[in-house]
DNA sequence: CCGGAATAATACCTATACGTATGATTGTGG
DNA sequence: CCACAATCATACGTATAGGTATTATTCCGG
């Protein structure tokens, strides 16, 4: 391997070598950038990109709405997170926690009629930031490349979830 | 619009409705699901996954040190960012940090013992992620996904640094 | 119908991300 | 050589990620 490192011409580059392309880097850039490019852009609307997620998730939901944990779910989040996220939302008039008529230890949340307006505004800015991005990726190729994108996505998910916060 | 989403079958759909592959959930989900699952499997060696990426960076770096403003660069982070996760990592003794000798305003960080063990135990753990993840995509596929990654990961970057924090 | 396991949120804590402001230097044109 | 713009890092504040523990309910087997 350390051999390999020394010599990348005509010989097994390791994985995890500099000259190859590392997934996790590759995601970094990717993740860090498109979250600063869109919060960036949509910071006069005065709503985050995590913000944006919950009222696209909530839009795409239930009309009765959904529980903290069915957001939590559906933005692949953590219930700690949403618990806090919502809270600002709500103090900002964006959505409405209400106790659930059929189990008081959950919360219905739905969206307002501010946050819906919010919605439409920073969409319109989300398309056309995701338009650009994937203009460098030539258009025969696009539709492959977001399929393997969900694989990949699917199985960083399953990795998360089969690796034990403890003893495993 | 409206209809299309009405409508999947035999109609366009809009580019951000949910039965379509959208770039930013799929980001997301990898990011944050390769990020726990990483974060899991490296918490016995007490360090963090932003943490493992300043190690490396610096290994791959020169080998008399990156200042701040590199290392923030080359991690695509924060200059606000890398300075607290030096500190911790610094009290941790995992970095050293000295003043460099050619500007008094800069820092220069290498590594100590203690960081190179860790990042070696948890390399370990990182390609064996990595390969797991990449797994699921069809070998033939791989490295022009990764290729493709790449782009979009330049271009979200690029979208980042031209969208101006305040007027532009 | 009751007591313990499972579940929905929350409280509390540490690590990041990053906007804004500020201090310390350096580099530069005049 | 000096006033000033640019640059490196830090201080401070808010938002998010997520681990652990706790409270309030619900569910389930006996």
């Amino acid at each position: 391997m350390a051999a390999a490192k020394k010599n990348p011409v005509g010989s097994t580059l390791a994985i995890d070598a500099p000259e190859r392309r590392r997934l996790p880097p590759l995601l970094r850039r990717a993740w860090y950038g498109l979250n600063q490019a869109f919060r960036r852009r949509i910071a006069h609307l005065e709503i985050t990109p995590d913000q944006f997620t919950v009222l696209r998730t909530l839009l795409e939901g239930d009309p009765l709405g959904l529980t903290q944990r069915e957001l939590t779910q559906r933005m692949t989040s953590d219930p700690n997170t949403v618990a806090s996220l919502l809270q600002r939302m709500a103090e900002a008039g964006l959505v409405e926690r209400k106790v659930h008529e059929k189990d008081k230890r959950a919360h219905r949340i739905t969206l307002l009629e501010t946050g819906h307006a919010k919605y439409d505004a920073a969409r319109a800015l989300a398309i056309e930031l995701q338009s650009e991005i994937l203009a460098v990726v030539p258009a025969a190729r696009r539709e492959q490349f977001l399929e393997d994108l969900a694989l990949v996505a699917d199985a960083c998910k399953n990795a998360a979830e089969q690796s034990p916060r403890k003893a495993g």
